[in-house]
DNA sequence: TTTGTATGTATTTTT
DNA sequence: TACATACAAA
């Protein structure tokens, strides 16, 4: 094809991806490959709709499933057109969010819109089990779930469940999902699944809201769809429904997420879906050698049900792919750290350039243990995540509750946290007098009558706690978020508690709640007017978090290899080929099974850029229990030509060992450190939380209801209650606001 | 209400 | 093996 006439940010596509670029009517399938320049292209075909066809960015849709892919691709298109833009390029949750909170109340929800992750679904299904007094070991959390995020996914809700249900069991589960249904929707809160299907439910229910929607949306597109569920394709199709310009991109043998609701038939039928489609297959591997595409294509086309195609290179034939059997996963791991000191040392090759991919978490232990003796610096990638930390968790809770006072999660994490005396007794209480009155708990708490109830120890706490959360609730206008954190954490006694401790433990957790707190400063500098319910928005959706410092670091990655899809590593090892670890034994039995486990295998063998090995151990300890391995069939399913098996050198070692002394590194405890950073922000903590309250108890006095008084943000107004320090007032345009009577600008007119 | 001890269970996890 | 949860005792 002739590139003369391309604007010059073209010139660098090969002709299919050109073509995509530029077809920018009507449906299209983009079929890209792994390592075949999908986001450059995607990229590439914004800018191309925005530069050269003149479409507004407000007028496109671009939707990712991680909010790493959605940064990374506006970055690239903000460098493509010179500047940002305030185009819609978004993950699938924030986008439905974003729709849902300002569509709240017909969707059925009202302000300040709560999202409960895994661990918060699992609290509410737990009381909901309780409360339906039924068999806890056939009726696990975990189960009830699954069975609910599955049907939410199909659009079915409780009522429709308990109309299919036949059995008694799933009698049950449709019971239990119309309590979980209830809780959520009694505490404003949404799950994962209800981001999605409430848009889509509300779209149906309101044709208005989708047809303004669909104005909006003129040009709409979709990465990794063959990771799509049911619920976000019927997203996709009711927002593409009449404009049709709809492309979505993906790669169907890149589909490792089946188990967890994705449907590969979604992008396996999208010609059936949009009939006339076009269809463009990015077949040019910009990645990997040769072999290691040859490796990939003979494992990956054991699967019946793709669409054809085939990666190939301009590059050469590279080495082939290195299997090595060993005893046990020790030598397994030992052999891996061998390999690469090898590499480092002859070759003078980075650290960060070798990466390990395993199956299953658990393998990583054997790896570290290797690594840290041998001093080879090491990541584990997307392991715990920051934000799932129990002491984060805890002060997110905190700060959810003064978003949101419905919030009957949040209230139950940390009532007792730091401990209150309030112990499941007193809470079960509550929550029965809170369902009864139709509140929440902490609303109910505000009646004074209720809180004296309890005995007086109990009382007390309770006072203090709600005065706590009201008093944030009512700054929430003039606080920025730091205070209102800052406040949280000092006024709760949660920092006392944990400077009462003394353990390196609980030293731990302050540093990453101070951590946490320059997290919220980092996202305050950006955004100075930075309200509490953004951040709390943010934050449920936005689980990556700075890692540490990960990019930068030279460091071996290890992770799974789930993680791994969307990276590429010169070196890839992928150990533990064996069956029943990997293709696990959970997959086996099912034809599907294996096929998600095998493009998984798939997926690992192309993040390698120029070598891989696998590996194999004879014997393998898994939870305390030492088993002989058969190897992986994916092994024998691997074109023999390609692989290089090496055997057993009887009496000498393979490969050499690093023998020079390597220095741990030294880290003092804090008690000998002459300067404790952690202990001197806690002080400042301390005193700007302390500030605020002072503020706040003096200041009541001057307040009377029936004054006229001026807010800098507000306008004019009249006092219509003062109150524990927090002043109501009427605004003449503003509306009726609570305002804490020490922080709020008000000014006595009259 | 808190604490210690027994017991069962165990891929993968973008949001 | 290792962790979380359940239950009993103080």
């Amino acid at each position: 094809m002739d590139n003369k006439n391309r604007p010059d940010y073209l010139q660098s596509l090969n002709d299919m991806q050109y073509e995509a670029a530029i077809h920018t009517e009507g449906p299209m399938l983009i079929l890209a490959g792994a390592g075949s320049g999908k986001t450059s292209t995607m990229t590439r075909r914004i800018a191309y709709m925005i530069r050269e066809k003149g479409i507004a960015p407000y007028n496109i849709l671009a939707v990712t499933f991680t909010n790493k892919a959605a940064q990374e691709m506006r970055e690239r298109v903000e460098q493509l057109v010179g500047g940002s833009t305030r185009m819609w390029l978004l993950t699938f949750h924030s986008t439905c969010l974003r729709i849902l909170r300002v569509n709240a109340e017909k969707a059925g929800y009202h302000d300040g819109l709560t999202v409960y992750d895994p661990v918060d679904q699992k609290a509410v299904i737990r009381k909901c089990i309780k409360a339906a007094n039924v068999n806890e070991k056939i009726f696990t959390p975990k189960m009830v779930l699954a069975r609910i995020s599955d049907a939410k996914e199909k659009g079915v809700n409780s009522a429709e469940f308990a109309m299919n249900a036949a059995s008694p069991r799933e009698k049950t589960i449709a019971d239990l999902y119309r309590r979980y249904e209830r809780e959520l929707l009694s505490n404003n809160a949404v799950d994962f699944d209800d981001m999605i299907w409430r848009v889509v439910k509300m779209f149906e229910e309101y044709p208005e809201v989708l047809e303004q929607y669909r104005q909006r949306f003129q040009y709409i597109m979709v990465d990794e769809y063959q990771d799509t569920n049911y619920m976000q394709y019927r997203f996709v199709k009711a927002l593409a429904g009449k404009s049709r310009n709809i492309c979505v991109v993906g790669d169907d043998d890149q589909c490792i997420y089946e188990w967890r609701g994705a449907d590969i038939s979604n992008i396996l039928s999208f010609e059936k879906d949009f009939p006339g489609a076009r269809v463009i297959k990015l077949e040019q591997n910009y990645r990997s050698t040769g072999n290691i595409l040859k490796a990939a294509h003979s494992v990956i086309s054991h699967n019946r049900q793709r669409k054809a195609k085939k990666l190939w290179t301009a590059a050469e034939e590279g080495s082939r792919i290195t299997y090595k059997r060993l005893q046990s996963e020790k030598e397994e791991a030992a052999w891996i750290a061998d390999c690469i000191d090898r590499y480092v040392m002859e070759e003078g090759r980075q650290y960060q350039n070798f990466a390990i991919l395993y199956r299953t978490n658990a393998q990583s232990r054997s790896f570290e243990e290797v690594l840290l003796t041998r001093g080879i610096p090491y990541v584990i990638r997307g392991t715990l995540r920051f934000y799932d930390r129990k002491e984060i968790k805890d002060m997110i809770a905190y700060m959810r509750l003064v978003a949101n006072p419905d919030d009957n999660v949040a209230f139950t994490r940390v009532i007792n946290e730091p401990k209150r005396s309030i112990g499941p007794k007193t809470l079960d209480k509550i929550s029965i007098l809170a369902e009864q009155q139709g509140t929440s708990m902490l609303r109910l708490l505000t009646d004074e009558e209720i809180v004296g109830g309890f005995t007086a120890k109990a009382s007390e706490a309770l006072r203090g706690f709600v005065r706590l959360i009201a008093e944030c609730r009512a700054g929430m206008e003039d606080l920025s978020v730091s205070d209102i954190y800052d406040r949280l954490f000092e006024g709760s006694g949660y920092l006392a508690m944990l400077e009462r401790e003394r353990t390196t433990e609980a030293e731990g957790r302050l540093e990453n709640l101070m951590e946490f707190k320059s997290a919220i400063a980092d996202r305050e500098s950006e955004n100075p007017e930075m309200t509490l319910t953004e951040f709390l928005e943010n934050l449920s959706l936005d689980a990556e978090v700075d890692q540490g410092s990960p990019e930068s670091d030279d460091k071996v990655v290890l992770m799974t290899l789930h993680g791994a899809k969307g990276l590429e590593f010169p070196v890839v090892f992928m150990p533990g080929m064996e069956d029943g670890l990997f293709p696990g034994w959970r997959s086996l039995d099912t034809e599907e099974g294996i096929s998600e486990e095998r493009r998984l295998c798939y997926v690992g063998i192309t993040r390698a850029e120029q070598k891989l090995y696998m590996t194999s151990a004879t014997t393998r300890t898994l939870y305390g229990r030492t088993e002989y391995t058969k190897e992986s069939q994916f092994l024998e399913e691997l074109d023999s030509s390609l692989l290089d098996e090496l055997s057993d050198e009887p009496g000498k070692s393979s490969y050499p060992t690093r023998k020079d002394g390597y220095a741990p590194e030294v880290r003092y405890s804090d008690s000998h450190r002459p300067f404790d950073p952690i202990r001197a922000q806690a002080d400042v903590i301390k005193k700007k939380s302390r500030d605020i309250q002072r503020k706040n108890t003096k200041a009541a006095g001057q307040y009377a209801a029936g004054m006229r008084v001026r807010h800098k943000k507000f306008g004019e107004g009249m006092i219509l209650e003062v109150s524990d320090n927090v002043v109501k007032v009427a605004f003449d345009r503003a509306g009726i606001k609570k305002l804490a009577a020490g922080i709020a600008p008000l000014e006595v007119i009259s």
